[in-house]
This record gives C-alpha cells, sequence and structure tokens, in this order.
DNA sequence: CATTCGTGAAGACGAAT
DNA sequence: ATTCGATTTCACGAATG
C-alpha cells in the first residue's frame, strides 16, 4: 500500500513531480541510486525521485484513504472541506455565519432577511458550545468509568457522578478547573452519598490529578453545587480496613459496635471518619486477642498512628461507658 | 528488640471577619 | 486576605512486654 503510494498521483495529490521537487527539501540523498530525496508532507513520506524508494514512510498520511482511476470516480469519492485545524474544538468542522449583514456577493441584505441571520447566528453558537460540552463530558464520563472500575465502584454510583458533572457542567463550573479534577470530584461525592465512600487518598490515586488540585476542586464544587454529602459514616469504612487485615468476623463486628457507641455519644463530631473507623479497627483485634499493630492499621487507612491513638482512647472510653451503661 | 504511648511544634482546614 | 481554633501529622523519647 504504501509503497505503490510514490507512484500514484491520484487523490488530492495535485502537485506534479517537478513542483514537489522544487518546493520541498532535499538535504538528503537516495541510498539506492543517488537520486535527489523528497518530502511529501501530504503522505508523510519521504521518497527517492528518481527511483521512488521510500525512506521515510511513518509520518501522518494526510492524503485520501481512496483511490481513484479517472476524474468522474474521484468525483464520487471525494470529500469536500476545510482543512481542518487544533485552534478550534470543533477543528473547523463546524458552520460558521459571519457577523456581516452581506450576502455572498457582498449585496447587503434586507432588514427581513438580516433578522433572520442573526437568529441563525444565536443558534449556530448554541450549538457550537453544546458540541463543546459534549466533546468535554464524553471524556469526563471516560474518566469516571476508569477511575470507579480502579477503586471498586458499582454502577449507581457512576451514574451519580456522571448526574454530578453534568450539573457542574450546565453551571459553568468547568472554566479554569481540570476535566479531570472535576470529574475525579464528582465520583468522590457520589461515591460518598452512596454510602460506600473511598478516602481522598484512595481518589488521588487513581486520578490523574495531583491530590491538593483534587481537594480544591471538590470543595468549590461541593459549595457551588450545594451538593449535600454528609460527613462519612465510620463504619462504611471498617469492612474495607477488616478485610485488608484479615481480621475475624468477631473483631469487625466488636469494630462496628465500638462505632455505633461512639457515635451515640457524639465523640465523632469533627473529626476524619477514616480515623475513627482506623482506631475502632485497631482496637476491636486487642479486645479478641489478634495481633495487629498500630503501624498496619496506619498503613491500610492511611492515618498516622499518632491520630489512631488519640482516637482509640476515645473509642474505649466510650465504649466502656456504654458497657456500663447496658449493666446498669 | 518491637511495639506502644505521650508530647510539643508545625502544617492544614474550615469558619468567621 | 487574614486570623483563629480544632485537628492531624511528624519527630522524638520513654515505657512496656
Amino acid at each position: 500500500m504504501t509503497e505503490t503510494r510514490a507512484w500514484t498521483t491520484e487523490g488530492t495529490d495535485v502537485r506534479t513531480q517537478e513542483e514537489s521537487t522544487t518546493e520541498s527539501e532535499r538535504e538528503h540523498v537516495c541510498p539506492e541510486c543517488g537520486g535527489a530525496l523528497v518530502t511529501d508532507e501530504e503522505h508523510g513520506e519521504t521518497a527517492c525521485s528518481e527511483c521512488g524508494l521510500i525512506v521515510e514512510a511513518d509520518e501522518v498520511d494526510r492524503g485520501p484513504e481512496w483511490r481513484a482511476f479517472d476524474s468522474s470516480e474521484r468525483d464520487e469519492k471525494a470529500r469536500v472541506g476545510s482543512p481542518t485545524t487544533k485552534m478550534m474544538h470543533d477543528k473547523g468542522l463546524s458552520t460558521t455565519i459571519d457577523w456581516q449583514n452581506k450576502d455572498a456577493y457582498g449585496n447587503t441584505l434586507s432588514a427581513n432577511q438580516r433578522e433572520k441571520m442573526q437568529r441563525l447566528r444565536t443558534w449556530n453558537r448554541r450549538f457550537q458550545t453544546r458540541d463543546h460540552q459534549e466533546r468535554n463530558l464524553r471524556q469526563a464520563l471516560g474518566e469516571i468509568d476508569r477511575m470507579a472500575s480502579a477503586l471498586g465502584l458499582p454502577e449507581n454510583v457512576r451514574e451519580t457522578a456522571s448526574v454530578i458533572y453534568r450539573r457542574a457542567l450546565e453551571d459553568d463550573l468547568l472554566p479554569g478547573r481540570s476535566i479531570e479534577g472535576v470529574a475525579t470530584s464528582a465520583l468522590y461525592a457520589a461515591a460518598r452519598q452512596a454510602g460506600v465512600p473511598r478516602t481522598i487518598d484512595e481518589m488521588a490515586r487513581v486520578s490523574r490529578v495531583e491530590e491538593e488540585e483534587f481537594k480544591r476542586t471538590y470543595r468549590y464544587v461541593v459549595r457551588e453545587l450545594n451538593l449535600e454529602v454528609a460527613p462519612a459514616d465510620p463504619v462504611s469504612y471498617v469492612t474495607r480496613f477488616a478485610s485488608e487485615l484479615d481480621l475475624s468476623d468477631e473483631a469487625e463486628r466488636l469494630a462496628r459496635e465500638m462505632l455505633d457507641a461512639a457515635k451515640e455519644r457524639g465523640v465523632h463530631s469533627g473529626k476524619n471518619p477514616v480515623g475513627l473507623a482506623a482506631a475502632a479497627v485497631y482496637a476491636a483485634p486487642l479486645l479478641t486477642n489478634e495481633k495487629v499493630t498500630q503501624q498496619d492499621v496506619s498503613e491500610v487507612a492511611d492515618i498516622s498512628e499518632v491520630t489512631i491513638r488519640n482516637r482509640y482512647r476515645e473509642l474505649l472510653a466510650a465504649y466502656e461507658e456504654a458497657g456500663q451503661a447496658a449493666v446498669a
């Protein structure tokens, strides 16, 4: 396919052999016959002008993918349009309407016509912005899907996330922020709302944005959209942490119990729920004589050992209180 | 020796101004 | 934008088993 291209002259390659030799660079010489080398930018090839040997062929071929053997066939197969550009979101392929109230011959339009054109401009602008939002959305949804799979989040969470993202898009929250960041935030919020929260660290690990940007964007999105995201329930982390630490069911049950006791006593207000969950997952095995170090829990939960210590003191206190209340 | 515990300094965050 | 209070983290040393 590529080898024959050097000899064919069909398609949009209307330049003659002489033209291309004069306008192209010829710094190199053909290794086969010593003839001048010609770079054909349109087909992404560098070929010898004498023997046709292709020296470089792995650049982008901008020529047509079809071949035509006479002019009628060419008319049939050719698809027309301006060259594409990366400067515009739609690569310049969409309709544009001139601002001047002139027709194609330069004549001024009637008032009636002018009004019509004004309406057309309005609609055309709407289609273009809609178009670019569509692209934006598609990329974001792809990202949400990718991260959701990486985090093992179920389908309904992805749907919630995409709804949140759409709202962000409609409320013009995107300018100045990355698609990635907003997508990550939407997924994080959705997971929390669905009661299957992931920690900020887990999110940041699968996201393509830095943790700092992610947190900033998340706060912004929540505030602007008035999202109601209740503080995560520590209990929702317990199962995951417990299984990663190979805890017994007994210990896991105990951990939940302690968290419930703590919740009733309002010990958890203002504290990082992850830290509380970590403390419970550390404290429970102590009571069931399983060996789990603070360091183990710290690694699994991404919480410092100090915080585990602080929380678990409070947790034990609350649990004992609750226990005595139950006895009394 | 490993693990746990407690502390003070420092950073980060949200709220209020 | 700054300040303030609460929380979390880090680094360290001491205590415990």
